[in-house]
DNA sequence: AGCACGCCGACT
DNA sequence: GTCGGCGTGCTC
């Protein structure tokens, strides 16, 4: 037999192995298997597919080994791949990178060692290059070539390691690396029936003149009879009884030497969730009631269902409510978050619910975790609700029975890099039509596309207007920052009169405030006063920011750092300074301007760490700090009863980017702040919006927060300019370190492909940022009707791109298509 | 993505 | 000659 056989590497094709007799018959559809691939990597794959035919003309290599004793992968997930591949243009090994958790990708690492019987050879001296290698490697025994290198500081070992393997100096193996560990925990119990007097005394008798022993021995029996008392199994985790009893493992060991009591261990899951259930589903208001009616009602007649529901409407409740439902029905849940930081408050909520049927999956679990996660939903098919990231679709789900996209307008919904640049929420629609199950997409802001598609009836639609317990929206006050500035009152604050009032007043009264800034660092730019030099990144073409903490500047692109210039490099004045506000600067501000106050801040520079997050919710929902700065972070969906202000301090950032999803990223972005304010009824909120265009659409829809008439206009702009919903936008990207073939290259690009797809072709275009990590950019855009066929115009592209790939000049040039940008 | 191979320029 | 840099081609 032979398996057809999907590598974790960008590479269009499957490839196909024999599969020898020793293992015949334990490999099937789904296998993880190790294969040789090249000269010598070896890489886990993944079995797409099985024939007893051998393709022709061609070296078939052998299947090493399988690695687990059935399949990891089930079928509807394999099709999920293969239509992620498809759709969003990208190879299928790059979504089976996204997929797995990187502990089942075993790949193999090459490894040298000295030859023992290697004497030297004194007439063929060994070069300086080779001495040093042999040495390294003799002193550190089995060493990996990565770690040689590391060591040695040379970097092209490979042609010096394999003279020397020539000269039987040294010798090569290649080694799997598990990453994985599954956790283990080790069990004490005795090694005879507790009622067996005889071994008791015997055992007791042994460890006479051995206190330590003896004080374990009595402590172990102790602990063993509580738990026998309270029906519970007789055993006893060593780590308690160590702690316990404040001995050393070397203790339990003698005891075990002695043969009297026994020590095991054991895999344990890592799901610890030890609350207790209430099982006890939220109460519905008659509102909420009615809505979920008629969702249920809705998905009688279709798959996908818009739940389109205020900020505070209780959209929460009713998720709750439909995953019951499921489970009930012995199915499992999918609850899709933007955001890891948003499961925190969700999954208390849920496991008070729920219990230990709730299953976190997100990025910055651990690889361990994630696979245990995995392996739980592979063998256990009790019904389960997962939250998770979008990279929770991936879980090989068996009977999956709805899934719920939270705040489905979320751009983070959308991977950007690397590839598969796919969208969660299109994804987890077509993952639950593999499934038979049905989609609910909540949000109180849906992105334009969605509800084009609820009102054009291919989606249910469903509303809930009511704010929980009939609290009023928050007011929002416009502050036109021109006619503040004319006013000679800013003076260069980024705080206007009004807000910092209004913000004292807040503070005065005990509540809170939120200030939302999307800039992070301390400022945004760095320039010589005499000159007007700004310095840029080497690699990115970007001006960097400067943050004080490091006392750097940091390339928000790569994350490549500089130490600020003393004096100017160009004008070589002394005379370098930074300018603007970032939310590191605005903290300072807010710091010093309120008193006593005490201020956090929330940004990617303060989350980095996995408890960063939590730490300042929980410290900001308890009340130890009065005013929370911070970017993006702050306006996703969090639950802060005590906010009665939120600032957001310069709007037209949002406003004034250059795309044509723009003005619905500001209005949703914007409209998710304001809901931050007065969650409670009896703290009225206020907003205020800092703006030098008062009379933007957006500013003036969110004034009466009025998501229709912005839809209605918005819909209409992207009717006017052909923009998705009425297209299928593809970007096309090209890349190359010189700036020079690909500016050529995108010309003629772009004119091959206007003579295919027509006037649908917009382009090159220089991108914002058009050098990243020293590769220039340029970008193409395609507009596809959407009634078009993905088939043919992928199939077009594929042809463009072999034209253009047989030029040699064009060998290195990178490209990539994102399929529905944000 | 790796990795080898081949060509080129620099160093000794 | 040796070493490192970089472009090119191939992987069942």
């Amino acid at each position: 037999m032979y398996a057809e056989v999907i590598l974790p590497l960008p590479l269009g094709a499957t490839f196909t192995y024999r599969i020898p007799q020793e293992l015949d018959g334990k490999v099937s559809i789904g296998s993880r298997i190790i294969v040789p691939f090249g000269r010598k990597k070896l890489y886990t794959a993944i079995v797409c597919g099985l024939s007893p035919i051998a393709p022709e003309d061609m070296q078939i290599k052998d299947v090493m080994t399988v690695l687990d004793p059935w399949p990891i992968v089930r079928h509807p997930q394999l099709r999920l791949w293969e239509w992620i591949g498809e759709y969003y243009l990208c190879s299928i090994g790059d979504v089976m990178k996204a997929a797995l958790p990187a502990g089942l990708k075993v790949e193999s690492e090459t490894f040298v060692e000295v030859n023992p019987d290697y004497e030297e050879d004194t007439s063929a001296r060994l070069t300086e290059t080779e001495a040093v290698l042999l040495q390294t490697v003799d002193h550190h025994g089995r060493i990996s070539v990565a770690d040689l290198e590391h060591r040695t500081g040379i970097t092209r070992t490979t042609q010096t390691v394999a003279r020397l393997v020539e000269r039987c100096a040294l010798m090569i193996s290649e080694k799997l690396v598990e990453r994985y560990r599954a956790k283990r925990e080790t069990i004490v119990s005795l090694a005879f029936p507790h009622d067996d007097t005889d071994s008791m005394h015997r055992a007791f008798d042994s460890v006479r003149g051995a206190p330590k022993q003896e004080q374990l021995l009595i402590a172990l029996i102790d602990m063993l009879n509580k738990k026998r008392h309270e029906g519970r199994d007789p055993e006893v985790l060593r780590s308690d009884l160590l702690t316990s009893t404040g001995l050393s493992t070397a203790i339990v060991s003698a005891l075990s030497a002695k043969g009297i009591i026994r020590i095991t261990t054991r895999e344990v899951n890592r799901f610890g969730f030890t609350g207790v259930a209430t099982g006890t589903l939220p109460s519905l208001t008659d509102h909420q009631a009615e809505a979920l009616d008629r969702i249920h009602l809705g998905f009688l007649k279709r798959d996908v269902v818009l739940l389109h529901g205020v900020t505070s409407s209780g959209k929460t409740e009713l998720y709750i409510h439909l995953i019951d439902f499921v489970l009930r029905k012995g199915e499992q849940a999918l609850y899709l978050v933007p955001e890891i930081a948003l499961t925190t408050q969700l999954t208390r909520r849920l496991q008070k619910v729920f219990g230990d049927k709730v299953v976190i999956y997100h990025s910055k679990f651990s690889d361990n975790e994630r696979v245990d996660i995995w392996k739980k939903l592979l063998h256990d098919n009790s019904p389960c609700v997962v939250i998770g990231a979008r990279s929770s679709l991936f879980l090989p789900y068996s009977r999956l029975g709805i899934v719920i996209v939270d705040e489905e307008h979320e751009s983070s919904y959308k991977q950007y890099d690397p590839a598969p640049r796919y969208n969660a929420r299109d994804t987890a629609i077509v993952l639950a039509s593999m499934h038979g199950a049905k989609t609910l997409l909540g949000s109180a802001t849906p992105a334009v596309e969605t509800y084009y598609k609820a009102l054009s009836g291919r989606y249910g639609l469903v509303e809930l207007t009511e704010r929980y317990e009939g609290a009023r929206l928050p007011d929002i006050e416009i502050i036109d920052m021109l006619d503040e500035k004319k006013r000679g009152r800013s003076s260069g604050s980024p705080l206007s009169m009004r807000l910092l009032g209004l913000t004292r007043e807040t503070v005065d009264h005990g509540r809170q405030a939120i200030l939302f800034h999307n800039r992070r660092g301390f400022a945004p730019v760095v320039m010589c006063k005499q000159c007007a030099y700004v310095p840029k990144c080497q690699y990115c073409d970007v001006s960097l920011t400067y943050h004080r903490r490091q006392d750097e500047m940091v390339c928000h692109y790569c994350g490549a750092t500089y130490k600020l210039p003393t004096i100017c490099p160009s004008c070589k004045e002394p005379a370098i300074d930074v300018f603007g506000y970032g939310t590191e600067r605005l903290e300072d501000i807010a710091d010093g301007a309120f008193g006593d106050a005490k201020v956090l801040r929330m940004d990617l520079d303060t989350t980095r760490n996995k408890d960063g997050y939590d730490k300042i919710i929980t410290d900001f929902s308890a009340g130890k700090a009065q005013i929370l700065v911070g970017t993006q972070m702050v306006t996703k969906g969090l639950d802060f009863a005590g906010v009665s202000l939120v600032g957001v301090l310069n709007a037209d950032t949002l406003i004034n980017f250059p795309d044509f999803r723009s003005a619905e990223r500001a209005f949703n972005m914007l409209e998710q702040v304001a809901g931050r304010a007065g969650r409670r009824d009896d703290i009225p909120g206020r907003v205020v919006v800092q703006t030098t265009r008062p009379d933007h659409p957006v500013i003036n829809f969110l004034r009466e927060h009025d998501y229709k008439g912005f839809y209605a206009h918005e819909i209409e702009e992207r009717r006017l300019y052909s923009y998705p919903p009425f297209t299928r936008v593809i970007n096309i990207y090209l890349k190359h370190r010189d700036l020079s073939v690909v500016a050529d290259a995108s010309v003629r690009y772009t004119r091959r492909l206007q003579e295919l797809f027509g006037n649908r072709v917009f382009g090159p275009e220089e991108p914002h940022v058009s050098r990243i990590q020293s590769l220039y950019i340029r970008k193409i855009m395609l507009k596809i009707e959407t009634e078009a066929s993905m088939r043919k115009v992928k199939a077009i592209l594929r042809n463009v791109y072999e034209e253009f790939m047989v030029e040699k000049s064009l060998r290195s040039m990178i490209v990539y298509y994102d399929v529905d940008p944000n």
